[in-house]
DNA sequence: CGCCATTTTGAGTAACTTCAAACTATGTGG
DNA sequence: CCACATAGTTTGAAGTTACTCAAAATGGCG
């Protein structure tokens, strides 16, 4: 039941932790996020959609509970999904501006979203400079998953695939708090990671397999535990660099509580 | 000899046509532009670094000229193209905001860049906010294209694929300008395109012969012919709406020549 | 002309796909 | 708590696409 106690009192509690991983911000900076999260609350059944290619987009989707993810379509049916979105994460903080989305989103396992204007995100990152910067450290950071993933489907083979994705979810669940130790939970079935890797569900599961049997996984009902995972991402040839947790913007860091 | 007469008298020609594309800048926004266009400009021979992955990002630079690519490396040598450059395409906006690059860009032919620095670039932006909304269309632009690479490389075929790129290629060169008729200038060599589908050389070489025997290409020497660019893009299931080419922003236009 | 980069060809192979069926979990209603 | 339905995972076997290796041909350029 991934952060529900959290939902209720705190509903930007990821969003803050997210962009705190590029700069700390201060009191007020985190209530006006907080202000954003709390605006228009959504709740959808897994493998629904949040918006749909084609659509004029109205609002900034923002995840504040489960998963979601971008997925394309081809005219005979062909699906790849080209990223993932869990909680903190912000579904374009300038969609706005497009007249038409290039792309849908769907939920995953359960999702909770909150829906913002555009005059609302327009006004926080005026309101803060500091907010602003994060809100690009954070579209560079998706820019740059978008791109490894370009390689990772490009380059790699199913098994360094496979690893390099788990590597990539457990990583990003760790920097908002979402994991346990060596697990965490992982809502999507082996077509969600098909569709993500771009094998076929047959050849995923063999890939899973292979990844339990050299114990590097263990894997069971949503819940994903990664033993050793610098074995993991050395299987991978994962390097966490393009996923830029470091504090990158840490001159940014607000002296002001 | 792409765009020659235009670099010397207007070093930002085609950056402007760009942002025009979001909407339509005051002469003012333009001659701001031509002095960004203008600092430092660089040249560079085929095949040379412009900025290397774990470099700390100091410049922003904008392609003047010639076609350039990002592209990211696995331990053992396997390269992937994760993205071209063209004339008037800005590498990131906001790139100096990250501690370090996480991919490497370099030159496919010759090459001329602008280094534009970091205060130059959000003077600019704080200055129009028109120009700001045009970063940021340019910017989901690239993200866009990015997760069309996505599911290029990972659902579609050999020709598909191919075909697939070559229409980007071709629309993008044509949204500023630089094609002509049916033709346009490509510098990049099979090995590239290689690189940037995620196909071995020796398939491209036989999904390109396969291109010209249906007469969808004519490809020779550096010089790209489409004879029938709705036929090539049904062959790659093209849909240009990711370019997001259509003057999205044309509420944005200036009313102030 | 000669050199080097690039493209082209051939032949054998590996990685992954497809199809189809069986098996296992999970949840629902009686 | 069982029976059933449904979603998801697993297995087997055969087929394809694209890869590898290696060599030959072509092209561009000084």
């Amino acid at each position: 039941m991934t952060g529900e106690k959290n939902e209720s009192a705190h509903v930007a509690t990821y969003l803050i932790r997210k962009l705190e991983r590029y700069a700390r911000l201060s009191p007020s900076e985190k209530a006006a996020l907080q202000r954003l999260g709390a605006l228009g609350v959504r709740s959808l059944r897994p493998r629904e959609d949040v918006v749909r290619e084609g659509d004029r987009p109205r609002v900034v989707n923002i995840v504040l509970d489960g998963f979601a993810c971008r997925y394309k379509t081809l005219e005979d049916g062909r699906r790849q999904i080209v990223g993932f979105f869990m909680p903190g994460d912000i579904c374009d903080p300038r969609v706005f501006i497009l007249k038409q989305m290039d792309h849908s989103i769907a939920s995953v396992g359960p999702l909770t979203i909150a829906e913002v204007g555009g005059e609302a995100m327009i006004a926080v990152t005026s309101e803060s400079p500091r907010i602003a910067q994060a809100m690009w450290w954070a579209t560079m950071v998706e820019e740059a998953i978008a791109r490894e993933w370009i390689l990772n489907v490009g380059q790699r083979s199913a098994v360094e695939r496979m690893a390099h994705l788990l590597c990539e979810l457990f990583l990003r669940l760790r920097a908002v708090g979402l994991t346990d130790g060596q697990s965490c939970d992982l809502p999507m079935t082996q077509v969600d990671l098909a569709d993500a890797t771009g094998l076929s569900s047959v050849h995923v599961n063999r890939t899973v397999q292979d990844l339990r049997a050299s114990g590097l996984i263990v894997w069971k009902g949503k819940r994903l535990t990664i033993p050793n995972l610098r074995a993991l991402q050395n299987v991978g040839m994962f390097n966490p660099n393009y996923l830029h947790l470091d504090n990158e913007g840490d001159i940014y860091d607000a002296n002001d509580w």
